[in-house]
DNA sequence: AATTCGGGGGC
DNA sequence: GCCCCAGAATT
């Protein structure tokens, strides 16, 4: 399919017009166009990836607040910095801010969108996004937003990245790229939406072939995705809510953040014969099972036996440590079982 | 080119 | 229950 004739400039005034009057008003958007603050900038575009707005807004605050600074959040330490970040997700984002951080008190923040690009934790996505924003560069974002509102604009199902890139950089408003970036961003985000997108209100209908074929919402086509494994886990828990033994998870699955003991069910595994292993691995003995807690992750659903257990090693204070979802249902189910809401408390799964 | 990495919003 | 979210790193 082609787009519906479109004359550039038209529809650049077009957009630009509409987010000059509807875009908007947001905490990182501070200061003059295209010279904005780099450290809020930058720490604003990781936060939001894959991270929806509305939800980014109260971390941002947070965050701004523990560390106002670059400096600020080069000195912390890690932990503090996840702590921060407990409970956002994709915590390699967090790791990553603070070794970019430690970069930029070194050697001062990149002025362009390849030294952007250098830095852990900065893609395409985010270089463009801040050299436009803070250094006035004419890069053009290329993000979940912009892929909606360009398939639907040009009528393309199936557009593959480097189609919507090439796309997005014929686009771009050169003269206002940071404004331009931030306007196609706001159109996929309150007008241009995934499910009942609000096409009477849109500056870009006269334009849009999605909108003329009778249904826009079948552009871009469904991602296909890869299937949700079921996943057993024992944990177990020693210690109270307020004071338990945690392990600070390696890899990258919940990777830096604190935890129960915990040890997957491999093939062939029972409950039992893992428990064993888990309380062999830490010197601990298993108590009675306090309950199950289920969890899902994107990509896997997670059914956590929790077990009760004893042993001499040492207790941290939970409400310090940084602690995923997962961890935080461990730990309630202690406190259901203490405030007696169950009379034989087994389940506390809101699913099964 | 595919997978992996959290957790929740909105329908 | 499904699709998505101001993506990046790894394989």
């Amino acid at each position: 399919m082609t787009a519906i004739s479109t004359p550039l400039p038209e529809l650049r005034a077009a957009l630009l017009a509409w987010f000059d009057s509807a875009g908007r008003d947001l905490p990182w958007r501070l200061g003059t166009e295209g010279q904005r603050d780099p450290y809020r900038v930058w720490v604003a575009e990781i936060l939001l990836q894959q991270t929806q707005v509305a939800r980014g807004l109260h971390y941002y605050d947070r965050f701004l607040e523990a560390f106002p600074t670059v400096q600020a959040l080069a000195e912390a330490p890690i932990h503090e910095v996840l702590k921060a970040w407990e409970g956002c997700g994709y915590y390699a984002r967090a790791r990553n801010l603070h070794r970019a951080a430690k970069l930029i008190a070194a050697d001062g923040f990149p002025g362009n969108y390849d030294g952007w690009l250098a830095l852990p934790g900065v893609g395409p996505y985010t270089a463009a996004a801040v050299a436009s924003l803070a250094h006035g560069e004419a890069r053009a974002v290329n993000d979940g937003n912009v892929r909606r509102v360009l398939a639907r604009l040009y009528g393309q199902a199936q557009p593959t990245d480097a189609w919507i890139g090439a796309r997005a950089d014929a686009l771009l408003d050169a003269a206002r790229p940071g404004a331009w970036n931030e306007a196609v961003m706001d159109l996929g985000a309150t007008v241009c939406t995934p499910r009942a997108p609000r096409c009477p209100e849109c500056p870009l209908a006269a334009w849009c072939a999605a909108l003329a074929s009778g249904t826009p919402t079948a552009f871009p086509a469904p991602k296909v995705r890869t299937a949700v494994r079921a996943v057993e886990a024992v944990a177990l828990l020693i210690g109270d809510g307020h004071a338990a033994v945690l392990e600070r998870r390696e890899g990258k699955l919940l990777g830096g953040l604190m935890g129960l003991p915990m040890l997957e069910l491999g093939p062939d595994e029972t409950l039992q014969g893992t428990l064993e292993k888990l309380c062999c691995r830490l010197g601990a003995r298993s108590g009675e099972l306090l309950g199950q807690v289920s969890h899902s992750m994107t990509h896997r659903q997670i059914t956590l036996h929790v077990y009760a257990g004893t042993s001499d090693l040492p207790r941290q204070i939970v409400a310090t440590a940084a602690l995923s979802k997962l961890d935080h249902k461990a730990l309630g189910l202690l406190r259901t079982r203490q405030q007696g809401l169950f009379a034989e408390p087994l389940m506390q799964s809101s699913s099964v």
